[in-house]
RNA sequence: GCCCCCAUCGUCUAGCGGCCUAGGACUCCGCCCUUUCAAGGCGGCAGCGCGGGUUCGAAUCCCGUUGGGGGCACCA
């Protein structure tokens, strides 16, 4: 039995294209589908090829294309071919393929596999209309099918322009998809479609599989809204075979699910939680992202959940993928990501911070050696409280300032006018100021002795004003370090200014 | 309206006829640890949409049904 993926193909001969098109931002969804193609092309050790779908000039942006570019680099997805490392089948933009396309629709005209449809839009809505309300289907009815030259001429007269139709053949045709097994559309169901505009320019049911046959692909990995195109895809891969413009096998198709929203809907790119934008700011990283992503709709199995792309990709087997859509789930893609920050080296992550620290103010755009220093001592303290990088500004930000902490309209304010809480702090401040050496321990145990054992105060609430005083929060990083990364001068000072500000 | 796809805890999933009184993860709730918050440990709540078959045996196979999603462009 022949494998179900490869067939009759060595491996490495596996070509898989990743093709958006560059309009708005990327979105996960995206890099869902970009993932699991990088995922297939590595495991078995073929090429993964990046394209770009720019045929329409209305609404593709070099923005955009730009913006794609910056987004894989970023998630450090690389693709062996691509308008950046170029290839064999150079341009792999499409705007740049124009004199490929008007080849091959010449081929097609000549060989008579598409027709000129003269309907207009208006024409073509009516009918539409009138199809559905007879309860037979909605596509279109072939009508300019079988012109007769008298017919053209009239139609000419009119200063009508044509459309260019491929002509699907009477049959049904059926797809064996990786994801979901056989599916068979019958022919009722499947309508001549356009594939080159009245002003000549190709459309996308044209070039994709154009550039899919030129470019040798071997396996379609895409999402499921393009499943029911499918058979008009087949029909012409098959066409272009049979009139000598490709060679080779058909590609194979598999399925992905979609990656849906809140509300079970499919997660758009108008969606501000799909944007890929959106959890770079939040402070995803990409081995975090990458890893949830992964998880929506396939599973490495055994129980496990962490790895790494590469671990993915050793592990990867389309056919086990999960038809159903999968819902983004904010919350564990935090809780995965968090894993992720957990395992970075902390220089490493001090470094992924500062950019963060940077935005909010916390840092200047130049922080002095001093100040990375400090970031570097403080990193270990957060590492295991954070999911996502942004959560740094929050808990840091009190490290890196001269200023009072304490916001006078702050409920802290409140807790640290209790006598209690007025008494623990100028215990505190007293013991703090003989200190003779300024470690963590030796503040630790100086202010066990004076709070907890001297004013036989509980924890809790012998530290809780302390900690806000110092840093402004009730929660803060683990206070004994934290005071000693801060120092004694801006420790006392902000003590005094509590103290103050409490009485 | 027509066609196609999908269906296990709230969510992501494991399960590919007996190992399932259905396993893991996230969320939520307890407890432990503890200067706060986390992290970590322990425990808990919670699921095979429904109805028929097939079979000695069904979450797993088949049919139907219901529900959800997608497609039906001179967008991609």
């Amino acid at each position: 039995m022949t494998d179900v993926v490869l067939g009759d193909l060595a491996p490495a001969e596996v070509r898989v294209r990743f093709c958006p098109s560059p309009t708005g931002n990327p979105h996960v969804g995206l890099v869902r589908t970009a993932l699991f193609n990088w995922a297939f092309a590595r495991h078995y050790g073929g090429t993964s090829v990046f394209r770009i779908e720019d045929t329409d000039v209305a609404r593709d942006s070099e923005e955009s294309y730009l913006a794609l570019l910056e987004a894989f680099d970023w998630l450090g997805l690389r693709w062996d071919e691509g308008p950046e490392v170029g290839g064999p089948h150079a341009p792999y933009r499409q705007s740049l393929r124009g004199e490929i396309y008007t080849g091959v629709i010449d081929a097609l005209v000549k060989a008579g596999r598409v027709y000129p449809c003269y309907c207009t839009p208006a024409e073509l809505e009516q009918r539409r209309e009138a199809a559905r309300a007879a309860g037979r289907p909605s596509g279109y009815d072939g009508r300019c099918r079988q012109l007769s030259t008298a017919q053209v001429g009239a139609f000419r007269a009119e200063g009508r322009e044509p459309v260019l139709r491929f002509r699907m053949p009477d049959r049904a045709i059926s797809v064996q998809d990786l994801v979901r097994g056989l599916i068979t559309i019958e022919a009722d169901n499947v309508f001549d479609y356009v594939i080159v505009r009245a002003n000549g320019q190709p459309l996308y049911p044209l070039v994709n599989p154009v550039d899919d046959a030129l470019m040798g692909i071997t396996h379609v990995l895409r999402g499921e809204d393009l499943l029911s195109s499918t058979p008009r895809q087949i029909a012409l891969h098959e066409a272009l075979r049979e009139i000598g413009v490709a060679d080779g096998p058909l590609p194979r198709f598999g399925h992905l699910p979609f990656v849906m929203g809140e509300g079970n809907r499919k997660l758009s790119k108008r969606d501000p939680q799909s944007s890929l934008q959106h959890y770079r700011n939040r402070g995803f990283v990409p081995e975090g992202l990458l890893n949830y992503l992964a998880l929506l709709g396939w599973s490495i199995g055994e129980d496990r959940e962490i790895f790494t792309p590469e671990e993915m990709a050793a592990a990867f087997d389309v056919t086990r993928v999960n038809p159903n859509p999968a819902r983004f789930d904010p919350k564990k893609a935090e809780a995965i990501n968090g894993v992720w920050l957990r395992r970075l080296p902390t220089d490493e992550l001090a470094m992924r911070m500062v950019p963060f620290l940077q935005s909010a103010g916390v840092l200047p755009p130049s922080p002095s050696a001093d100040q990375l220093k400090v970031l570097r001592a403080a990193t270990p303290l957060v590492q295991e409280r954070m999911s996502v990088l942004a959560e740094a500004v929050d808990m840091l930000g009190f490290l890196f300032t001269d200023d009072n902490v304490l916001s006078p309209d702050s409920d802290g304010l409140t807790a640290i006018q209790a006598p209690e809480a007025r008494a623990a702090m100028g215990a505190a401040r007293d013991a703090l100021a003989e200190l003779p050496d300024w470690t963590a321990d030796s503040i630790e145990s100086a202010l066990r002795s004076a709070l907890v054992d001297g004013l036989g105060l509980k924890p809790k609430h012998a530290f809780g004003p302390v900690r806000l005083a110092v840093t402004g929060r009730r929660v803060s990083p683990p206070l004994f370090e934290s005071l000693a990364l801060l120092g004694r001068e801006r420790t006392l000072a902000r003590l005094d200014t509590a103290l103050a500000l409490a009485r």
